[in-house]
DNA sequence: GTAGGGTGTGGGGAAACCCCACAGTCAAGG
DNA sequence: CCTTGACTGTGGGGTTTCCCCACACCCTAC
């Protein structure tokens, strides 16, 4: 598969999905095309692209998430790790969502002094 | 006054200030010191990087910061503006509110599969 | 006069990409 | 056979909010 298709059936673009490559998240056979070298990915990269985002979604940036993807692949963790691994990440947006409440008391009591 | 003391009254870094000062946010007066130039603030720049700071926690940036103060140095707003202003950001923050919590729900779930 | 603290500029880096330019590849159509 | 268009590659710059050097100069105290 070419890049452009990955990049229609997951959203990222293509950039996005050199950029990914760049750090190690996803893998591409190189390819040669007369002069040039085309990159050719497996369809199980969407996957991966998909888990990605995911991972992003949960809070974790792309340089956290490569270790996460291989430690994954290798050996995928025990219920119990990854009760754990959830509990944790759970702490963290709910802290995060604390965070914002406390703007958006801070934003109501504003609202009341002026109104 | 000199950037270090501005540093350490308002917890942002000298970096930092020598930022906001080429963003346009804080303004200093060169003084010359031998072949150089240093920069001396007024202690009301104190101020100003504390309400910079209350209105990025409010969620603009440092580019949109800029014209506000600027407006609002010029002519303060009315009391309406201000509640509209205020009722806008209130949204925003909620709407970041609503996704995290959306975020919180999913790993919920994903912990109850789990466990 | 030298040590120690402060300050200046310049440059690189981080995060997660976006965007542009220029150029080569390839398949289809005339 | 050649052109056109869609696709891809690299390289570079930009975004945002600073941080972290290195090197050099300023000034004061001892």
């Amino acid at each position: 598969m070419q890049i452009g298709e990955i990049a229609r059936r997951t959203g990222l673009s293509k950039d996005g999905i050199r950029h990914y490559e760049e750090m190690g998240l996803i893998a591409s056979e190189p390819r040669a095309a007369g002069s040039r070298i085309y990159r050719e990915y497996e369809p199980s990269v969407i996957d991966t692209i998909e888990r990605v985002r995911q991972a992003q979604s949960l809070g974790f940036s792309l340089k956290e998430i490569g270790p996460i993807l291989r430690a994954y692949a290798k050996n995928p963790p025990s219920r119990e790790q990854t009760v754990r691994f959830l509990e944790d990440r759970l702490a963290v947006i709910r802290s995060k969502i604390a965070d914002l409440r406390g703007i958006e008391k801070f934003i109501r009591n504003k609202i009341k002094q002026y109104s």
